[in-house]
DNA sequence: GTGAATGCAAAACCTTTGCAACTGG
DNA sequence: CCAGTTGCAAAGGTTTTGCATTCAC
């Protein structure tokens, strides 16, 4: 079930909005209320269901424009696997992805600083980068969520 | 311009599509000749294109079948990065990939075993990969590809 | 009040599928 | 010969776009 957004999250949301020249809408709320109160990494149609809950007027292309807005202002971050819909993760921290091949499920995987720097490290020269994409593709023996999410 | 294939090139694609108990076809050559004689990571549209250069008949969904008998058969990658159109690479070493988002061109990165080893080192127990994909996304100051390409 | 956001529908885009005709081993 | 491959066209699913209406500030 979704939650509406508690003081400090709505605060969150209306700061980076605002820092954006956005507008803090009824819809925007729905959005990120579903995606933080499932942090399980959604694709836009599974936002667009979990919201009608609470919403049930709102239209599939409102929850594009929301997810995208969300990107730009910094709020959350796409995660693209293969050819499949795009899911949407509110975790901001630097961390790898775990695809479950059978589930379909993705998994956060945290990445210590010293493993993103030797990343980092194997660019040549003339190569800048900002944005790491890191993704695994296997099977989990569990289906619990690993340790630290 | 798209080359023919050299002897040792024929014989390896021959010898991957006969393990993969796959005949050998005028296109599949075509196709397969078009990916290893400019190794600039094309999509299946460009692939179509080149390919018609020497093959004029040649359709696109045969374009889509000879990539996807490739790569079930470990001859070529997948590469995709975000939502826009699959590439193809032939390099078969494990590598990382560079997308310059100036240009759109996709280089590759050389991977150490032992930075590749620390990012295995990162999966809590209960988590099997065999399939690890990293993309950087950036800027790069040259447009000539990075050193051991 | 006004520019931005929404909702709806249609379009765009890449990719897959169905099927008849053809062909490589 | 014949299962597998091709070519064509149509369908599929996700994402984008156009535009009139509504709304947040």
């Amino acid at each position: 079930m979704i939650q509406n957004l508690n003081e400090h999250e709505r605060e969150k949301l209306m700061a980076s909005l605002n820092k954006g020249g956005q507008k803090l809408t009824p819809q925007r709320e729905a959005v990120f209320s579903v995606l933080i109160s499932k942090r399980d990494h959604p694709t836009v149609d599974e936002v667009f269901q979990r919201a009608r809950e609470t919403m049930p007027g709102m239209s599939l292309a409102t929850v594009y424009n929301c997810l995208e807005t969300f990107v730009a202002c910094g709020l959350v971050r796409q995660v693209n696997h293969e050819r499949e819909p795009t899911r949407y993760c509110p975790n901001l921290a630097p961390h790898a992805h775990f695809r479950d091949q059978a589930t379909g499920r993705v998994h956060d995987i945290e990445l210590p600083p010293e493993v993103l720097n030797s990343l980092r490290s194997i660019l040549p020269p003339g190569f800048n980068s900002e944005v790491i994409e890191i993704s695994f593709h296997g099977q989990a023996s569990t289906t619990e969520p690993p340790p630290h999410a």
